[in-house]
DNA sequence: TCTATTTGACCCGA
DNA sequence: TCGGGTCAAATAGA
């Protein structure tokens, strides 16, 4: 492991400590001002070790595009470190592709999956040649729910062009194991922690009512573990408040009052926070779903 | 006419 | 050899 990387991940585990912190005062309806101020660090700390992580992405990328043009070959595949993907699952009620996170994307391919129903859309940041912002993503409908639809981050965007300013879309957040082939995946598609966590970023710019909107919830299987509804952002869940489906832990963390400090239910909620906080590698290694929020 | 999407072909890695 | 990612010509729509 290079330095670089160890000092990510030092980052990281800094990060994870301040919000362990951070759970314990929350349910002490006394400490909000120490709470603001470790979230404060919280964003601080991942933003760096984001900074970190692309900033060497930047070079490599640049490399590869030189060394793509400078031998004319156009349909050389690249290939990304595996460290650079992430997947997360988007409600419903945005038609595929046009999931609005603020970026402009435009499709390029689509492809059948083997062993997959739905097929694959591919797109890449409309700014790939003006700003050479290499930013890819993969959308496709996920087998099991019609309605969810899996979204793959492939690299950040380097470009300053978005339609909007960046935001987050509501989502639902699944890590897999690393190294598990797609058919592993599906057989056992529950994630292999406590590593859901179900957001919502409606005033993130301003970033002064932060966490009045953001909650964690435990992985919960529906119907013994036949699903992943109760979790997942329908597009009746765009507004979480407004949400009747669902169920579980789940479903009462999308209802959860704004002033969740000050909810009875606070407390049920983040006493689950121990196994969520506690992301694992493959969480540490998905960071770049950060830069939805930062 | 311009821009975005579709789709078959091409290419590469496993 | 196969599966998946990308290209680019054809097509659609504003």
């Amino acid at each position: 492991m290079v330095m670089e990387e160890k000092l990510v991940i030092n980052e990281l585990e800094q990060g994870r400590e301040l919000a362990k912190r951070l759970m314990s005062n929350l349910k002490d309806t006394s400490s909000i001002e120490s709470s603001k101020s470790l979230i404060s660090e919280i964003l601080s700390i991942y933003q760096n070790a984001i900074s970190m992580l692309d900033d060497k992405k930047v070079l490599k990328r640049s490399r590869e595009i030189d060394d793509k043009y400078s031998k004319n070959v156009i349909k050389k595949r690249k290939v990304f470190e595996k460290t650079e993907k992430v997947s997360f699952f988007v409600g419903a009620g945005q038609e595929k592709g046009s999931i609005d996170d603020g970026y402009c994307w435009r499709k390029y391919g689509q492809k059948e999956i083997h062993g997959s129903i739905n097929p694959r859309g591919y797109f890449r940041c409309t700014h790939r040649f003006t700003q050479n912002c290499l930013a890819v993503k993969q959308v496709q409908k996920s087998d099991r729910d019609p309605s969810i639809f899996e979204v793959k981050y492939v690299g950040s965007h380097t470009c300053n062009n978005t339609t909007t300013s960046p935001k987050t879309p509501n989502f639902s957040v699944s890590t897999f194991q690393e190294g598990n082939t797609a058919d592993e995946q599906r057989e056992d598609i529950k994630p292999t922690k406590t590593e859901e966590a179900m957001m919502s970023f409606e005033d993130l710019e301003s970033k002064k009512n932060i966490f009045r909107t953001f909650s964690f919830s435990n992985y919960e299987f529906e119907n013994g573990g036949g699903g992943w509804k109760g979790n997942l952002f329908h597009e009746n869940q765009l507004s979480p408040a407004a949400t009747t489906s669902g169920s579980g832990i789940t479903s009462e963390i999308a209802t959860a009052p704004a002033s969740v400090e000050n909810s009875e239910t606070a407390d049920s909620y983040f006493s689950s926070l121990d196994n969520i906080i506690d992301f694992g590698p493959d969480w540490l290694l998905s960071c770049d779903v950060l830069n939805w929020w930062m």
